[in-house]
DNA sequence: GTAATGTCCAGCGCAAGTTC
DNA sequence: GAACTTGCGCTGGACATTAC
């Protein structure tokens, strides 16, 4: 294995970490992640002393170029644009799990949209990868300084939307599935019992399929439109339990073909936020975990 | 001592309103 | 309709304060 391999092995997760908290799609954060490996190749690596440095400060780029060039998609996008769902396996450490599901999570992914490109890149830096300043002021070509105050601003941007959330996994996964088990059978007292009356839910199906194009709020509106959604389900629907974006969901398939990705936000055993994603173009890279038949 | 955080201020761009 | 003014928000620099 050559130099460039081992350090394309070392760095990929990083990369794409980086990359998909930035522009919250999975398709585009593995391009951004081969085109920073295409790119560091042709250069003189001798002459770089901070290789880890340096590949994310390429990746860093090439995700605010992106995130500049989709922020006019974005702006004329139908309906609420929610993150591409990542299918997730367990963190290493109790540590990284916790750091994993926060940062990971589509609730967090969805109020990164509220940052601009630059914000972003130096909250996630900061927040999630913890770099200092220094490191992200080479990253992001700003002032230390200024890096400060673009990160302080953005934490106080995102502290304002912020939806409390418990992130214990195996929790969160009770307080869903008693959910879907009472959903399904029509248990009316256990379902009120587990969802806030302040519930949101948001559902992207980005102009290509019939979703909701506004965020619909209070628990009986939630409920009355996942009762209509769960009356015209296609016949031999499976709801498959996936962990998504690093919490308890589900995935909605028939055969190899997914309908749909359901993520929650659970906060005192009580679900706050249902993200329903199912703009076909955000679930092509789901279809491996889809059942046969 | 160093890093992190907060405050103040100036410059800039943009949109809306006003005047000619 | 074009030119100008005004207000607002965003950005970045300088500096003070706080925490470790």
């Amino acid at each position: 294995m050559s130099n460039g391999e081992i350090l394309y092995q070392q760095y990929k997760p990083l990369l794409f970490s980086i990359a998909y908290r930035m522009i919250g799609s999975v398709t585009e954060a593995e391009d951004i992640v081969q085109e920073t490996y295409l790119t560091f190749l042709q250069l003189d690596q001798q002459a770089i002393t901070d290789k880890k440095a340096y590949l994310c400060k390429m990746a860093a780029n090439l995700c605010l170029d992106t995130l500049k060039s989709a922020r006019k998609k974005r702006e004329t996008y139908v309906g609420p644009w929610l993150p591409e769902p990542l299918i997730t396996k367990a963190a290493a450490t109790p540590e990284d799990k916790v750091i994993e599901q926060e940062s990971l999570s589509v609730s967090y992914l969805f109020l990164m949209e509220k940052l601009s490109p630059a914000e972003r890149a130096v909250f996630i830096f900061r927040e999630v990868f913890a770099f200092n300043y220094r490191e992200i002021a080479s990253m992001v070509d700003k002032t230390e300084a200024n890096c400060r105050k673009i990160f302080t601003r953005a934490k106080g941007k995102i502290d304002r939307h912020q939806t409390p959330s418990h992130l214990s996994y195996e929790k969160n996964q009770q307080v869903i599935g008693d959910f879907l088990h009472a959903f399904k059978n029509g248990d009316t007292e256990k379902v009120l019992s587990l969802v806030s009356e302040d519930v949101i839910l948001y559902s992207d199906g980005g102009g290509v399929v019939k979703a909701a194009l506004k965020p619909i709020e209070t628990r009986d509106r939630v409920l009355a439109f996942l009762t209509g959604i769960a009356a015209k389900a296609p016949k031999g629907l499976q709801t498959l339990p996936q962990s998504i974006n690093g919490q308890p969901g589900i995935i909605h398939a028939i055969g190899t073909k997914i309908y749909n990705a359901v993520s929650f936000t659970v906060y005192e055993q009580r679900i706050k936020q249902i993200f329903i994603i199912l703009n076909p173009e955000k679930l092509n890279h789901l279809s491996c975990f889809a059942p046969i038949s």
